[in-house]
RNA sequence: GGAGGGGUUGGGGAGCGGUCAAACCCAGCAGACUGUAAAUCUGCCGCCUCGUGCUUCGAAGGUUCGAAUCCUUCCCCCUCCA
């Protein structure tokens, strides 16, 4: 239909493509239609859903990302599908219990903060953005009947996650059997000829394959990517587990969280987020193993990952970082911070909490005996000590947490 | 609708009339050690005006000198029966 892209798909799809976009994936149900799909003249079809309940973009999403994007570049339509109908819903996957539901306001603001995000990776011309509230609102009750009969109870009890809660006395909500049923409603409406997503994610892939089947359309091929894990190496990147780095974390914020990762999963990161090729990552491997500092190699990982999201960046985050940390120097941006008083002086565990540096002054108290606290670079040992109006101090919450306090 | 089980501090999970701000584990925070690593060790981990202070154990009442623990009502969850 479109002869110029079909063009480059033909010219694309070498061997070596084909390589680097199997590479890193965890799953390709069935392979031989994914690589008959692929390898065809036909411009496809791609979706990959993202439930608009967290509005920051973290790491782990780029995972997927960076998969869209090389379809993209393949010369592929990609369509980034934000489910601000089925986040209604709530995904139940992966989650031991029924997901809060959000409100029409929460979602639309959360959608919007999406696409500001995704562009950082995604090529905005060549990227479908679709809300699959346009056609669920206005699907009929009998065409939702017919959706609904196109999966027994049986097989979403089969799901991992359904049968563990089931057998574990948890509540399963009837809504969240629609889930999946939904998402695979977008698939037929969207015609997808393959769809992406996390490897928590392949129930629902699949079941996108059975309702086409029952609308008599052409059956998408799944591809799943691997759950990229948190800073803590353990459980999967999240918001809500706080283990995350997300795309809009400043430089230096982003650097410091990923040098704070074991050295073991700095390969995990580097095979699932660098762009250096397999060869590269293997000579790095090679040179920790003669004895370079692990540290060093690390710097280069969150080198890369700083310069993708803050334009060349990542050199001055890493000089802040050697200045901050392994020279123990104040870093020369710190966050002025000001704090109204009564009278002429007031406490500093007071002070400490109404800044918002800590939650409480209990808090406060706590940190002061443990020697965490320090005002211009000397330690405070009196949980009594006063600051006065009109000063201005340095204050240092244990390692991390810096701010200019002004006493107004 | 009936019978039974259950709701405890971020999560899990003890406690079942006083010694309970509540064991223990995880997560988190601080300190030591370091490469802001990781691992380990130590301490902390409801709130404040820091005191034989205040508010917590689904909610509201009640019994008691005293309740997370006993009673009543209500709300919610689970299982089995219908």
């Amino acid at each position: 239909m479109i002869p110029e892209n079909r063009h480059i798909i033909d010219v694309r799809m070498n061997k070596n493509d084909l390589e680097i976009l199997i590479r890193g994936s965890e799953e390709i149900i069935p392979e031989d239609s994914f690589l008959e799909k692929i390898k065809g003249k036909k411009k496809l079809r791609i979706k990959a859903g993202f439930d608009p309940t967290s509005p920051d973009l973290h790491l782990g999403h780029t995972v997927l990302l960076n998969k869209m994007k090389l379809f993209q570049d393949l010369g592929h339509e990609v369509i980034f599908l934000i489910g601000d109908f089925t986040g209604l819903v709530g995904d139940p996957s992966g989650v031991n219990e029924t997901r809060p539901v959000l409100t029409e306001d929460q979602l639309k603001e959360n959608a919007e903060t999406y696409k500001s995000q995704v562009f950082k990776i995604l090529d905005p011309k060549k990227t479908e953005v679709r809300f699959n509230s346009e056609w669920m609102n206005k699907v009929h009750p009998s065409e939702f009947i017919k959706l609904l009969s196109s999966y027994t109870v049986a097989r979403m009890l089969e799901r991992d996650d359904f049968a563990k809660r089931y057998k574990s006395q948890q509540p399963i909500s009837i809504h969240e059997f629609l889930y999946p049923l939904l998402q695979g409603y977008d698939s037929v409406e969207l015609k997808a000829d393959i769809e992406l997503g996390g490897t928590d994610q392949k129930f629902n892939l699949l079941v996108g394959r059975e309702v086409q089947k029952h609308y008599g359309e052409d059956q998408q091929a799944i591809f799943t990517v691997p759950l990229l894990e948190g800073l803590d190496g353990v459980r999967k990147m999240s918001k809500s587990l706080n283990n995350y780095v997300a795309l809009e974390d400043q430089p230096d914020e982003m650097f410091g969280k990923i040098m704070s990762i074991s050295d073991e999963l700095m390969w995990r990161y580097f095979s699932l987020l660098s762009f250096k090729s397999s060869k590269e990552i293997e000579t790095l491997k090679k040179a920790k193993k003669e004895g370079e500092n692990p540290r060093d190699i690390k710097f280069l990982l969150a080198e890369e990952i700083v310069d993708r999201f803050h334009k060349e960046q990542g050199t001055k985050a890493k000089e802040n970082f050697i200045e901050r940390f392994q020279k123990g120097n104040i870093p020369e941006n710190v966050e002025n911070v000001l704090v109204g008083i009564e009278g002429e002086s007031e406490l500093l565990t007071r002070i400490l909490k109404d800044s918002g540096m800590l939650k409480s002054t209990s808090d406060a108290m706590r940190l002061i005996k443990q020697g965490g606290i320090k005002v211009d670079g000397n330690k405070v040992s009196d949980n009594k000590y006063k600051l006065k109006k009109g000063q201005e101090n340095l204050i240092q919450v244990g390692k991390k947490k810096i701010a200019k306090i002004i006493l107004k």
